[in-house]
DNA sequence: AAGCTTAGACTTTTT
DNA sequence: GTCTAAGCTT
């Protein structure tokens, strides 16, 4: 147990042995945000405070989730399998397969990820002969998804003309077509789950008596619907205690419906009295983090903090001003090299922009001076066109009446069937009300045409597959589909295959956490659905190879959570970085400026700035001024290398020992017993600081002492002879 | 029905 | 400059 806390500087001690209150943790960059957040679970654990069912912890993102599992797994002896640590949207799904009836869907229902939704748009507007000039399929899809975060159904939304009022027939017409075909999008989860809680009043109070603490994290990219989804869930009777960490400051995806306002509302609502910062930083020197904090200041409705490191200034922050974005291209590439030569590891540099677009010169520099680099971003695995045909075979396994699994694959590979035969087809699923797969028998055409084929061949496969596990399910699925034969005789076809080969792997890794987890499968193909989900929840890896040493290109928003020895900015323009799109409403300045704040913060002991004076940017050269953002660094903190630059480096106390800050690993001891039947973790009441949590103990008879976290009043060592302390329940 | 050509767009992105 | 999508040709 003491190992457990002993590593954790003050602040970080008072929020992990918080009592149980509503928290709001304001975790700095760098300042050890996961580490207090898996040591507060293992702390409630370990101390006996409550159950490992009672445990709700929420992420945006399934690496987060499971790195938070594996951190868990170390500290503690116990399987963390049986706790729900998920996404917001996997936990979602959980809930919904396991009330599916109470939330009006089937069992077996499917999910579409935004590609899939939009296609089932596209389609909805080819289906009602909706002009697609007048609607766009993007813009009304981002409608939706807006409708859904504000937690409202067709009928609640405002109308004031007919355009508005189309709109919402369409996003009504929307629904029905995705409760016609079982699916489900990603916001759909979400206000399913929601209005499932708010409206069941059994289902609601289960898991609102289960779970009595609600962990939350990256808490300010929570959007409305999650707050209040966050809100029902912790408000029962009694109400669980939501510890929520999180960073205003660090808060860029306003635009896909991040509401950093949350942070403001749950201290309000909920009363939360001390906030706790976590202010010191274990990543950067000194003149990087006081960039940093000069930077973000010029930001107006910030929660307040600043950043400190006991670490040295360091090195100076380097900004170069480029002729044109090749020139600052060979300068990355100069720098680099230089870095190399004085020992530093190309995995440990990191080369970051505002847009991908800005990537293909950078690369084309170290391409040619033969430097490895690796580009994140782009196509994910369950997002490629040969996974996703075979996912839509799946998929109309698990489910026939899901149209977009049957609209992609019904003509591929190719069999005769054309956008006539199509449409057709579509016409009559509309006077019929029915999938497109269940309007194929009433067609009335001889058994013998290509589209009875296609059903029957899906129909076969069902049977054939209703008992095989399921990587032979979907092995045997990529022979019959035809698949297989159509990529090995396409010319590019090599890479697909293997993506295929890669898929039947995926599967087997699948099937082999389920069964670890022994959850006894019901229906047929219960397994295939569940891996359908995990499919269109977790896109998988961005690219594979991780083995070489490879310098890092990727855009600001993917480097967040990042860090790195060395760190280069480039591009830092007007127009470019802030975006020219968010340079008129202060609110979109403002994320830029965060941005550009988590930018730098990514550093950990160098920092390179450029610009350029010139820029090809969608085939037209500009030119930009230099960002306001370099304006905002105080002269002291940075060294400006103007062209010609400077050569030969700056050589030596580059690479430091590395700070043992984090030691994991600490192994938790059990409960100790204390004089009076007081125990670690145990609630105690005093007359003055009010009520708070043992966090630690020591001496015997009359110098036995321990120390209590009460909370707002603090902590506290006090003799267990002189203080009057009563244990609560 | 399938392949080829040309016109348009084009922050950021996870679930 | 490069990718996608729609339109045109065969």
């Amino acid at each position: 147990m003491s190992d457990l806390l002993a590593k954790l500087n003050t602040e970080q001690l008072q929020a992990v042995t918080l009592p149980p209150q509503h928290a709001l943790i304001l975790a700095g960059a760098g300042s050890g945000k996961t580490r207090v957040l898996t040591t507060r679970i293992a702390w409630l654990l370990s101390t006996g405070q409550c159950d490992p069912a009672a445990i709700l912890a929420v992420t945006f993102t399934n690496k987060a989730a499971k790195e938070m599992h594996a951190r868990l797994g170390a500290l503690l002896p116990i399987n963390t399998r049986g706790m729900w640590i998920g996404t917001f949207h996997g936990l979602c799904n959980r809930l919904l397969r396991a009330h599916h009836r109470d939330a009006g869907l089937p069992q077996l229902f499917q999910i579409l990820d935004s590609a899939d939704q939009l296609a089932a748009i596209k389609r909805l507007l080819k289906a009602l002969n909706v002009d697609d000039e007048k609607f766009p399929p993007r813009e009304l899809q981002h409608f939706i998804n807006a409708q859904k975060e504000a937690g409202l159904r067709p009928a609640a939304v405002d109308v004031w003309d007919d355009y508005s009022r189309r709109r919402v027939e369409l996003y009504q017409e929307y629904e029905t077509q995705c409760q016609r075909e079982s699916v489900v999008d990603f916001a759909e989860l979400l206000l399913r789950t929601f209005e499932l809680l708010e409206r069941n009043e059994p289902v609601r109070r289960h898991y609102q008596r289960r779970f009595r603490h609600i962990l939350v994290d990256e808490f300010q990219d929570t959007n409305r619907l999650q707050y209040r989804w966050l809100k029902l869930l912790a408000g029962g009777e009694p109400p669980a205690c939501l510890f929520c960490v999180g960073d205003d400051d660090q808060s860029i995806y306003r635009f896909r419906g991040a509401e950093v306002g949350n942070m403001r509302d749950f201290e309000r609502e909920f009363q939360v009295t001390g906030v706790i910062r976590l202010e010191q930083n274990y990543r950067s020197h000194g003149n990087i983090l006081d960039a940093a904090n000069a930077i973000i200041r010029n930001n107006s409705a910030r929660l307040g903090k600043n950043l400190w490191t006991e670490a040295g200034a360091g090195e100076p922050i380097r900004i170069f001003e480029a002729f044109s974005d090749s020139d600052e291209a060979r300068w990355v590439v100069d720098e680099i090299q230089q870095l190399v030569r004085d020992g530093a590891l190309r995995a440990d540099i990191a080369l970051l922009y505002r847009s991908n677009a800005q990537s293909r010169v950078l690369e084309h520099a170290l391409f040619s001076a033969g430097i490895p680099y690796r580009v994140y971003g782009g196509l994910r695995f369950f997002e490629r066109q040969e996974i996703k045909h075979a996912l839509a075979y799946l998929r109309l396994i698990a489910n026939p009446d899901d149209d977009t699994a049957f609209a992609r694959v019904v003509n591929f590979p190719t069999r005769g069937i054309g956008a006539r035969s199509i449409e057709a087809l579509q016409d009559a699923a509309r006077t019929w009300s029915t999938s497109l797969y269940a309007t194929v028998p009433h067609l009335g055409g001889k058994p013998g045409t290509v589209l009875a084929q296609f059903v029957r061949l899906i129909e076969e496969l069902r049977r054939e597959t209703a008992r095989l596990p399921l990587p032979e399910l979907v092995d045997h699925v990529l022979d019959r589909s035809t698949l297989r034969d159509h990529y090995k005789s396409e010319k590019e076809g090599r890479e697909r295959l293997e993506n295929l080969d890669e898929l039947i792997a995926a599967a087997a890794n699948f099937t082999a956490e389920a069964q670890a987890g022994a959850e006894a499968l019901a229906a047929d193909h219960a397994l295939l659905a569940d891996f359908l989900a995990h499919a269109s929840l977790e896109a998988g890896e961005h690219q594979a190879d991780q083995g070489m040493d490879a310098v890092q290109l990727m855009t600001v928003h993917a480097a967040k959570g990042l860090e790195f020895d060395a760190v280069f900015v480039s591009g830092l323009e007007e127009g470019l970085f802030p975006h020219e799109n968010s340079i008129l409403e202060s609110e979109g300045l403002e994320e830029e400026r965060r941005l550009m704040y988590v930018a730098v913060t990514r550093a950990r002991q160098r920092l390179y700035l450029s610009f350029a004076q010139s820029r090809m940017l969608h085939g037209q050269t500009r030119c930009n001024l230099r960002s306001r953002f370099l304006e905002e660094i105080p002269a002291p903190l940075a060294r400006w290398l103007t062209p010609p630059k400077p050569r030969g480096g700056p050589g030596g106390g580059y690479y430091e020992p590395p700070r043992g800050a984090f030691a994991p690993r600490a192994q938790p001891a059990a409960a100790q017993a204390l004089p009076g039947g007081l125990r670690v973790g145990q609630l105690v009441r005093h007359a003055r600081f009010g009520t708070g949590v043992i966090i630690a103990a020591e001496g015997s008879g009359s110098d036995a002492r321990v120390q209590i976290n009460f909370g707002d009043a603090g902590i506290k060592w006090l003799l267990l002879g002189v203080a009057k302390l009563e244990a609560c329940a």
